[in-house]
DNA sequence: CTTGTTGTCAACCATTTGGTTGAACACAAG
DNA sequence: CTTGTGTTCAACCAAATGGTTGACAACAAG
């Protein structure tokens, strides 16, 4: 379903427990147990939780012995933030311009000012 | 699955589809139809897709006719921002003090490492 | 009132997801 | 070599997801 990078970070950033051990990864790294350890699923299922947070790119896995010791990958945060920014922006310059476009049509063609302003806004 | 908003928020966004929308709706409100325009799935798809983005308070709906022009809401992506700048920036310090506690340590307790540094990563 | 447009609801289907248990693999310790 | 620990793989299951089609509601226009 997700292909993508961006749409595997959200993903696996969408279920409360990955992100709550997101959150424990910031803190410091984590082998895999300690990281089951505050919940009451299988190791299983956190193993295959971290594989979710490895594939989107969010964590890595090192080698000690037996354990697999995880590291949270700061830098992939910045796909998402530059994505979230980019539309977060543009929405809001819009939103503030939509005060001035609408003081100039005073509600003339109510259904189409959105089509309209559309327009406008891919012209800034 | 998701029930707080920050899960849906992060469910919704993870769908190309869907961010597709989003980019779509910074630019300008449309419709569901005009919404649904660029892509070959059902309408009654894109409906769907506006009720994700709308449950995730990512979308407003109001009514003019039969229509139903969804507004972008960029508020709530700030929800988003500071849960990931949040995270992002304490692994951030805790990489940059990496260097500083392995310069102290200079590889005494290979496995202990994690565990002891997120306690030093805790007091912070 | 009838027709066409816009959007949602309902039922259904295939696939994915998050969980389980049991087996197996890799390695440290005895 | 045998045992115990940490992790992953495989098979399975219930629930959610994204899509479909068909029906219907709401409204504009004829």
């Amino acid at each position: 379903m997700a292909d993508d990078q961006l749409s595997r970070i959200f993903s696996a950033l969408a279920d409360p427990t990955r992100r709550d051990m997101v959150a424990r990864l910031a803190v410091g790294d984590a082998t895999v147990g300690e990281l089951a350890d505050p919940y009451d699923v299988s190791v299983q299922a956190v193993s295959k939780h971290v594989k979710v947070l490895a594939d989107a790119g969010l964590v890595s896995q090192t080698k000690d012995a037996q354990r697999r010791p995880c590291h949270l990958e700061a830098e992939v945060f910045d796909l998402m933030t530059k994505w979230i920014e980019r539309y977060r922006e543009r929405a809001q310059e819009r939103y503030e311009r939509l005060d001035a476009v609408l003081a100039e049509m005073r509600g003339e063609t109510a259904t189409q000012t959105d089509t309209d302003h559309r327009e406008q806004g891919a012209a800034s």
